[in-house]
This record gives C-alpha cells, sequence and structure tokens, in this order.
DNA sequence: GGTCTTTTTAGACTACGTCCAATTATCGGC
DNA sequence: GCCGATAATTGGACGTAGTCTAAAAAGACC
C-alpha cells in the first residue's frame, strides 16, 4: 500500500538532511521517521525486511546511524534489556558523562520535577531525570 | 585484602534482607552493594571471578536479580549500548509502561524539571524526565 | 562506455543474556 | 553425626543483538 508520492516525499526529506536517497534508505525512512513505536534498531531491520526482503542487517544499522548523525532520528538509551546495577535503593536523579559515558547519581533534593501528578491517565510508579552532559574544568587546566 | 568481618557483616545484611549468605552471594555483594560504579551484570561477574574464580556466569546473575528482587540494588535501564529510535527529535520526556515496556512520549511543556541550571560541575547538553508506571483505565472494563 | 566513489551485501565474529539438567551444598530432625 | 529434603550452583548449550570486513553492486560524472 505504498504510493509514489510518500516515497517522493520521503526522498526529499532525505535530501534536504544531506542523505542521498537510495532505494533502501527510502524504504527504512518509510517505517522509521514515521512510527509511533520506539523500535530498536534489530526491530526496524525486522520490519523493512518485510517490503524490501534483501536488505542487509549492515545496511539497516548503517542508515539508522546516519539517520542519527543528520539530526532525522534520535536515539535513546533507556529501553528494557540493558541494566546496570545500583546500590543506591532510594530515589535519585543520574547525570551521564557524554565523554565516557560514566553514570554518576544526583541526589533526590538537587532537582525537582513539578506537575508529575498532573500526568493524565497514568498510575506513577517512579520517575527520574536523566541528564547528559560533560563534567565541566576539574582535569583540563 | 578481606576482612573476615567485612563478610560477617555482608552475611547479616544479607540475612536480613531475608537471604541465605552463600559464599558466592556473599563475594558478589562485596563488590556489587559497595561500589560507586554503575556496573552491568557481565562487568560484575568479571569482577567478582578476581575473587572467586569458580562462580558461573548463572549465579551472578541469578544473585543479582535475586538482590533486586529483594530491595538491595535497583536496575536502572539507561546505560549506553542499549538504544532504541525516536523520530521525534525535539525535546520531550518518556513514560515506560511497566505492564508492557511500552515507551510514549511526554509533550515537553507536560512536565517542568527545577533546577538543572544549578548543577555544579556539569555543562548540560539535555535532560529528560523517565516516567515509570502503568496506564490507568481505558481498557480493563 | 569507462572509471571513480558511494552504497550494499553476506557472513563471520563478539558480547550479553537465558535456560536447563545435573551436581553440590546446606538445613533441620533424629 | 547422619539422612533426606530443599536450596544453590555449575557448565554448557542456546538465542539474540550488534559489529566488522572484504567484496560486489549501483550511481555519478565526464
Amino acid at each position: 500500500m505504498k504510493q509514489r508520492s510518500d516515497e517522493h516525499h520521503l526522498a526529499e526529506q532525505l535530501e534536504k538532511a544531506g542523505i542521498r536517497p537510495s532505494a533502501q534508505r527510502v524504504a527504512i525512512a518509510g517505517y522509521v521517521l514515521s512510527t509511533a513505536d520506539h523500535p530498536s534498531a534489530d526491530e526496524v531491520w525486522q520490519r523493512v525486511k518485510t517490503d524490501f526482503p534483501m536488505v542487509s542487517r549492515a545496511t539497516v544499522y548503517n542508515t539508522l546511524q546516519l539517520f542519527t548523525e543528520h539530526g532525522l532520528l534520535r536515539q535513546l538509551v533507556l529501553a528494557e534489556g540493558c541494566v546496570v546495577f545500583d546500590p543506591k535503593v532510594e530515589p535519585h536523579h543520574h547525570f551521564v558523562d557524554d565523554a565516557t559515558g560514566a553514570i554518576e547519581d544526583i541526589p533526590w533534593a538537587a532537582l525537582r520535577v513539578a506537575k508529575v501528578d498532573d500526568l493524565e491517565g497514568v498510575d506513577v510508579r517512579e520517575y527520574m531525570v536523566v541528564v547528559r552532559g560533560r563534567r565541566r574544568g576539574k582535569k583540563a587546566p
């Protein structure tokens, strides 16, 4: 149920982002740029294969990387199945250093989130703020 | 450089949490309950093996699971290497459904985080709130 | 049409995690 | 202390997600 105009529009979108629109890339874009899911890379591969059986896994991974570099996608690192352990069991927030990937704890009181209780339709069990950035000064003189 | 009293203290801590303190569990606890790192399960295994060469991977994974169930550890799902893609590139927050694992977007304006700019020693690139819980009502009559 | 660059491909390889059946350790009662 | 029941541990098979590479295919340009 693909429309030629859809593909044309997608190709334009890729070009606008500075990406050459190959057939594979258009097929991948057709799924990943419009879905409300938050698919993993392999899920994208599985999905795209149904339309485009000959696409290789490497292509899908490379293409998602490319889209991300050009600002068409964001990578989230909060999915299930990828777990680290923290002996500090009280609620607290987290800081992730862009340079090293290290995770540090931020005390609960250092931040405050307003309006969590106003969220409609959900029972909140817990929440945390994830801050990403770089440690300042310290090392570089 | 292990102190007998340390091990004794750890064993007590496990018992207090309702866990039978086997030698392997004490060794695992000795690392994971006191570290400031946020190790992955495999990192814990690598580490514990240096003290306790015969421990099997299954034991470490089971034990971490057990500690988590008994409240000695928390699992964080925000580490690198575990990525999902989101075509919505503007800043927004995320809701993770405990029941299904599905990730939903929360509009940026629905929450507000106070004091992010007060964090000392870091240059913040981005941040988001991760809310976990359950969707209410809707489906069940 | 030829050539130079970009893209894609298949498959080997690694890392991480799960599962299971068999073995070993531990506990409580005698 | 010994014994049977229960709990814990083991190693290895298995599965899945992801990376890497060398070679083939496609596309751009003259």
